[in-house]
DNA sequence: CGATAGGGTGCAAACGTTTGCAGGGTCACG
DNA sequence: CGTGACCCTGCAAACGTTTGCACCCTATCG
C-alpha cells in the first residue's frame, strides 16, 4: 500500500505538503503541486478513506434504508438516491428491512455508525419507535413525516422529509372518475399502518364531497399484486363501477383478477393506481395512475440530507404529482336493469 | 462522542482492557468483562469504524456493482447480496452503472477503495477493460466469467465467478417446445456483447440437433420490454410457431405485442423466457420461463467473496436452473392449409 | 535600508482503535 | 518454600490522514 509518505519521499517534500497539494491545492505553490500530483499518479497513490475519515470525522458516505429492494418503487428510489449521492461525491450504503418494522432500528443504527447521514424511505415503524431509532442520527425521511415529540423541553427539531402530494393525487384521480360519470367508487386501501396510505384515504374522503361520488371502503390489503387480487373480488361484490388502489402493484393485481373473472376493463370497471411504476405503462390495458416523480424524490432526499450535513437549514417539501390517464379507466357503464 | 477512553474511565480499567473485553471477550476476566460491558452500555458507546478499520486494515464492508437497479433481475440480486452480507456482518455499498460499460471501471475503483471486496454483477465491459479495472482488487463476478490473461508470466489467477447453467436452461426450454410438437423455433437474442447471451445462443444451437428443431435467428434485441415488441413482429414474419427470448422482460414484451396483434398465446404461438422474474408468474397468460435461483445467486456470490477474504480457495460454480412451465407455451398449432 | 506582511512549507499532535510486549499476581508443582 | 507457568491487565506504538502552529523566505512598503 502506497501512502502519503511514499509520495512525499518521491516528490521530495513533507507529508503535510502532499496532503495539502491533494486536498487544498490553492494552499501550495503551483510547481510543488505539480510535482506532488505527478508523483502520486506514478506511484498509483490511493488515499486511505479510513484514515481521513478518522481524522476528519466524516465518511463521505450516506446510508439508505428501504423496506424492499425488489419493490419497483423502492428500486427506483434506490437508483436515484445512488445516482445523486455519487454525483455529489458520496457513496451509498443500502439496507433492506424486508418490510419488517422491527429491524428498522437496528439497520438505522448499523448504517448511522458508518455514514454521515441517512435517507430513510417509507419506514414502517411507528412514530415512537422511529423517533427513538433516530435520536442522535442525522437523517431525512422520504415519504414519511415525523412530527417532533410532544415532550416539552425536548427541543428536538422535526426530521426533515420529502414526500409527494398524496391528497392532490387522489383528488385528481377521483375527479377524473367523477367526470367519467362514476358515482360509486371503491377504495382499496393499503396497510392501516402506512403513513402515505392514511394520507391517501384522507384525501379521497376530502375529495369525495367535492366531486359528488360515494366512496366504498373495500378494506385494507397488502400493497402487492396478491393484495389486489383480493381487493378485486371485494370490488365486484360491492357494486362499484371504479376502484382506486393504494398503489400500482395492487392495481395490477386487480386488473389481472378482473380479467380472470371476465370483467371488461374499462368497459365494466375502471381501475386507477398510484406511483406510475415502469410496468404500469406496459400492461394492457395500460394503467391509469398517479405519476410520482420518483427520480426527483430520491434526488431531493439526498439534497435535503446534504444540506443538513453542510450546515444548511433543509426545508421539507412535497413533490407535485400528476394523474396519467391510460387505458384502464373509462366512462361509467350505462345504467343496467339494476 | 463516547470513546474507549470514556468507557475505560467509567469501568476503572485501561483502554486496552475495554478493547479486549469487547473484541475478544475470552481474553479478559469474567468480572471485568461484565463491568466493561455494563459501562459501555450505560454510556451508549459505539465503536468508531473508521478507527478500527484503519488499525485492522479491514472495513467490513463489501461493494456491489450492477448495471441497473431498476431491472428486477438486479433488484433481486441486490436484495440477496445485501441480505447475505448483513447476515455475515458486512455492510454493502452499491453502485449502478446505468448500463454504461464505460463507467464500470470508475465505479469499481471507487468502491474498491472503501471496501474489503467487490461483487461485480453482469459487467458490460469487454474482457480487457474488465481485467484492467479488476487488477489489485479482490472481487468475484456474478453471471460472468473472466478467463485469465494470456500473457505468459502474469500469474494472475482467474477471477472467481458464480453463474447459472445457461446451456441447460435453454436446452430444457427447447426440449419442452419440441415435445409439444414445435419444429421451427425463433430465437430472440439479447445484445451481441452479452456474455450470458452468447452462452444461451450457443446452448440453443447445440440443443437444436438433439431435439430435431429448426432454429430461426430473429436477431439481436434490447433485453427490455421494448426489445420484445420488436422481436414479436420478426417472429410473426418468420413463420415460427414458438420463440424463446433472451430474458423475461423481452418475453413479456413479445407477449404484449402478440396480444395487440391478435395472436393467440399459446394457441398460435408459444413464448418462453429466461430468468423467472417475479412478474412472469403474474401476467396472463403466465410466462413459461427458465427459473434462476436468484436469491441463491446473490448469496453464493457473497459466500464466494467472503471465502476469498478469509483466505480460502473459493471455487467458481454454476447454479442449476429449471424450466417452469406456465401458460405461455402449448402444443404447436395443427398444420394449416399452406 | 529596515520593518512587516504574507505565502509556502515542515513539525508534530491529534483522530479512536487494536495489539505486541511486558509486568504483576496467583497457583501448582517439585 | 522456591520456581516456573499462566492468566489478566496496562503501556505504548502503531494505522494513514489532516491541520494548528511556527518557521523561513521573499516581496512590499515606508
Amino acid at each position: 500500500m502506497v501512502t502519503v509518505h511514499d509520495v512525499a519521499r518521491a516528490a521530495g517534500v513533507s507529508i503535510s505538503t502532499v496532503s495539502r497539494a491533494l486536498g487544498s491545492p490553492e494552499r501550495v505553490a503551483t510547481e510543488t503541486r505539480d510535482r506532488v500530483t505527478r508523483a502520486a499518479a506514478e506511484l498509483g497513490y490511493r488515499p486511505n478513506h479510513a484514515a481521513s475519515g478518522l481524522r476528519k470525522g466524516r465518511t463521505h458516505a450516506i446510508g439508505l434504508v428501504v423496506p424492499d429492494l425488489e419493490n419497483p418503487y423502492f428500486a427506483s428510489v434506490t437508483k436515484s438516491v445512488q445516482a445523486r449521492a455519487r454525483a455529489e461525491g458520496y457513496e451509498v450504503l443500502v439496507a433492506d428491512s424486508d418490510e419488517d418494522a422491527a429491524v428498522e432500528p437496528e439497520l438505522i443504527d448499523a448504517l448511522a455508525a458508518r455514514t454521515d447521514g441517512l435517507v430513510v424511505a417509507s419506514p414502517r415503524s411507528g412514530e415512537a419507535e422511529l423517533r427513538a431509532a433516530l435520536v442522535g442520527v442525522t437523517a431525512v425521511l422520504a415519504n414519511r413525516e415525523l412530527p417532533p415529540a410532544r415532550k416539552a423541553g425536548s427541543g428536538a427539531a422535526a426530521v426533515p422529509f420529502i414526500a409527494v402530494d398524496d391528497a392532490d393525487g387522489v383528488a385528481q384521480a377521483l375527479g377524473h372518475l367523477s367526470a367519467l360519470g362514476h358515482r360509486k367508487v371503491g377504495v382499496a386501501a393499503g396497510p392501516a399502518s402506512s403513513w402515505s396510505g392514511g394520507r391517501r384515504v384522507a384525501g379521497l374522503i376530502a375529495a369525495a364531497g367535492r366531486w359528488d361520488v360515494e366512496l366504498v371502503e373495500l378494506g385494507n390489503f397488502q400493497p402487492y399484486f396478491a393484495g389486489g387480487i383480493q381487493a378485486a373480488d371485494h370490488a365486484l361484490a360491492s357494486g362499484v363501477t371504479a376502484v382506486v388502489a393504494f398503489n400500482d402493484l395492487m392495481a395490477l393485481g386487480i386488473l389481472d383478477r378482473l380479467r380472470h373473472r371476465g370483467v371488461d376493463v374499462p368497459g365494466e370497471m375502471s381501475v386507477v393506481g398510484f406511483d406510475d411504476v415502469q410496468l404500469a405503462a406496459l400492461v394492457s390495458p395500460a394503467l391509469t395512475t398517479v405519476h410520482i416523480p420518483l427520480a426527483r424524490l430520491g434526488q431531493r432526499a439526498v439534497d435535503l440530507l446534504l444540506a443538513r450535513l453542510r450546515g444548511g437549514t433543509p426545508v421539507s417539501g412535497q413533490l407535485p404529482v400528476e394523474l396519467t390517464i391510460r387505458g384502464s379507466s373509462g366512462p361509467a357503464p350505462a345504467e343496467t336493469v339494476s
